[in-house]
DNA sequence: TAATGAACAATATGTTCATGG
DNA sequence: CCATGAACATATTGTTCATTA
C-alpha cells in the first residue's frame, strides 16, 4: 500500500464525477478543478488531467467523441473531445469510486493521526 | 505547491518528535512507526526512514553519535547511531513542524473536500 | 537477527514544447 | 486565448543488495 493517494487517482475521481455531471471535456474539467482548489494552493497540472483521462479510456471506463465547440461551424471550428461512460463504464466507475473512498478515508486517518501524535 | 505532503516530510515529522522523546536511533524509530501504522496498511519503508534521518543531519537539525548498544561490551558489540538536536536544532525543528502542520491541515482540507464533492 | 547504508529500478510528477484554430 | 497532446527532466518511491556484529 502506498503512503498517500496518488494525484492521478485523485484527479480520476473528480473526472468521473464530472462526467457523471455531463461536464464533458478536458479543458473544462481542468479549469473547473483549478477553480475548486485555488484556495488550497493546489493547481492541478494540465498534463495530469489529460493523462488521467487517457487512463480512464484505457481502462474501458470512458470513450471519446469529437465535435466542434461552437454551434456555428462558420464561426468556431474549435474541435473538442468529449468523454462519456462506455457500456458498463458507469459501473466500473462506481466501483473505482468506492475504492478511492476507502483510500481517502485511510489517508484522512493517517494525517489525522499525525496531528495527534506530533502536536 | 505539491498535491499531497511527501512521505519524506511526513517521516521527518515523526523522527523529530521521536528525537524529542529520546527515542534515538534509526531502527528503533522505524519499528516504532511500523507498529503505529500497521492498522492503516502503511508500512514506512526502511530506506525512507534512513534517508530522512540523513536529510535532517544535512539540514543541521540533528547530529550523530555512536555507541555500543548493550551495556556489556563483552556480550553485545552492536554499534548503533544515536541522533540528537544540534545547537539551534530544536528551534529549527520547531519551525519545521509548524510548516508541516500547515501542510497537514491543507491536505486534510483537500481530502475532506474530495469526499464532499464526490460522494 | 539487529542495525545501517547504498545501489538500482520503477513511478509519479512537474515543466516545457508542439500543434491547430 | 482555447484545447489537446507529447516530450523531457526530475523527484519520489520501492526493492534489492551489501556490510558489520
Amino acid at each position: 500500500m502506498a503512503f498517500m493517494i496518488s494525484q492521478r487517482a485523485f484527479i480520476k475521481l473528480y473526472l468521473i464525477t464530472m462526467v457523471e455531471k455531463h461536464q464533458e471535456y478536458g479543458y473544462q474539467m481542468l479549469e473547473s478543478m483549478k477553480g475548486e482548489f485555488k484556495s488550497y494552493g493546489y493547481v492541478p497540472p494540465q498534463s495530469e488531467v489529460y493523462r488521467a483521462l487517457h487512463e480512464l479510456v484505457q481502462e474501458g471506463i470512458l470513450y471519446r467523441t469529437k465535435k466542434l465547440k461552437g454551434s456555428d461551424p462558420r464561426v468556431d471550428f474549435q474541435e473538442i473531445v468529449l468523454y462519456h461512460f462506455t457500456d458498463g463504464g458507469a459501473d466500473k466507475a462506481k466501483l473505482y469510486k468506492e475504492q478511492i473512498k476507502a483510500d481517502l478515508d485511510r489517508c484522512l486517518g493517517i494525517l489525522h493521526k499525525a496531528e495527534q501524535d506530533n502536536y
